[in-house]
DNA sequence: ATCGCTATATTGCCAGTGTAAACATCGATC
DNA sequence: GATCGATGTTTACACTGGCAATATAGCGAT
């Protein structure tokens, strides 16, 4: 009956999977209390472990916060491809779906998403992290070239339908997080609110064409 | 017992002008060094007072940083209407002109850009900064309901426009700041960098019409 | 002039943090 | 069964922000 878990009586010198514990008890930490208050010590204490103990894994706090921003991406990239999947072959459907799947896992997740764009502590050349990016770009990148090409596009022109996109729905979800997108929220008609402006924006901002 | 050392020595106990120090050094450190070494001791040690010379001043870290965003916040509003004045009457032109002198901004200066829309310790209800932030706003929305409505729009779609241009605009400036579009650039065609795919993005996402 | 009064600046302290080194414990491998 | 590497703990150090007590200066009222 010994479980590694939180019993203060018999835990053993050794956790046996303190590696997954320490992610799973960040992650909590981060959506319960901030990017903030996301310290190697406090991990440790949540897993019940010694403040020294997440070195053996980490190596780092970077590396703590890298593992769990390549997990966020991860997530982040199943959640898009998902989205396009259901979303059928009409391009604006995909671009819509994309859309809202990306500002719908930043409401969801504000703290892994604070930490997967906004904290200065990642290691962009960390392997798992910079494999877990890659992968959610391709799909961000798939919703935007499945647009048809009504006419030649130049390479310029091709990569800029990416990035407007992405800077679109990206600017969005930031702002959104930020709470600066309050007041216009505010001053809507009742009964709207961020998804609706959401759904407006997506409608009024035509990337491409 | 007149001065054991004359040059050094010519502090006098009260400094006269800390108070613009202090944001002077903190912005050449928050430059220099980053957001991360933007510590109230380290903006002390730039000015040569203790380390809690700044309480007096701006009562806490949150408070330093918060004014500092402020000043952030009417340059950045004050080169956002100047950029725009510039650009004439034509409303595509003007939006432009916003886009490109936002983004801009976001370059010139990186370190206040992301201590103004990056940093979790900034007091939203700070007078100077709130103020600040709703000039800003004010040249923003400018930008947007420039545009002379050729159907009559719904005051959701008023709003989703703004929401719109400003989202595009701020999600390229991050992700152009976190080095997440380097990818899309390197794979332009060679003589094209950030700034002509800037241009592109915003030739490419009509917003509005 | 001088006596407070207030603003300004310093010193010293505390709790908390990340990191590194020395040490302890365990488990796998020979 | 001894050894060695992996995993945790302990201890220590240099930072940080914030607070309280103290020192200094400027300034107006008397």
């Amino acid at each position: 009956m010994n479980r590694p878990t939180a019993e203060p009586e018999k835990r053993p010198y050794h956790h046996g999977d303190l590696k997954t514990a320490l992610l799973r008890e960040a992650e909590l930490i981060l959506e319960r209390d901030g990017l903030q208050a996301l310290t190697l010590r406090a991990v440790s204490r949540a897993a019940g472990v010694s403040h020294a103990a997440p070195n053996n894994h980490f190596g780092d706090l970077t590396g703590l916060l890298s593992e769990l921003a390549a997990v966020g991406f991860n997530r982040f990239g199943t959640a898009l491809g998902k989205a396009m999947d259901a979303a059928g072959e009409d391009p604006r459907e995909r671009m819509t779906a994309m859309g809202l799947a990306y500002v719908g896992f930043a409401r969801k997740h504000p703290g892994l998403f604070a930490l997967m764009f906004r904290s200065e502590r990642l290691d962009d050349a960390h392997p798992p992290l910079r494999a877990a990016i890659n992968d959610a770009r391709q799909a961000l990148r798939a919703a935007a070239s499945a647009r048809a090409p009504a006419s030649p596009l130049s390479p310029l022109q091709l990569v800029a339908q990416a990035a407007a996109l992405w800077s679109l729905v990206h600017g969005f979800a930031m702002l959104l997080l930020e709470g600066r997108l309050e007041g216009m929220i505010k001053s809507l008609p009742s009964g709207e609110d961020a998804d609706s402006l959401l759904a407006a924006v997506l409608a009024t901002a035509r990337v491409g064409d």
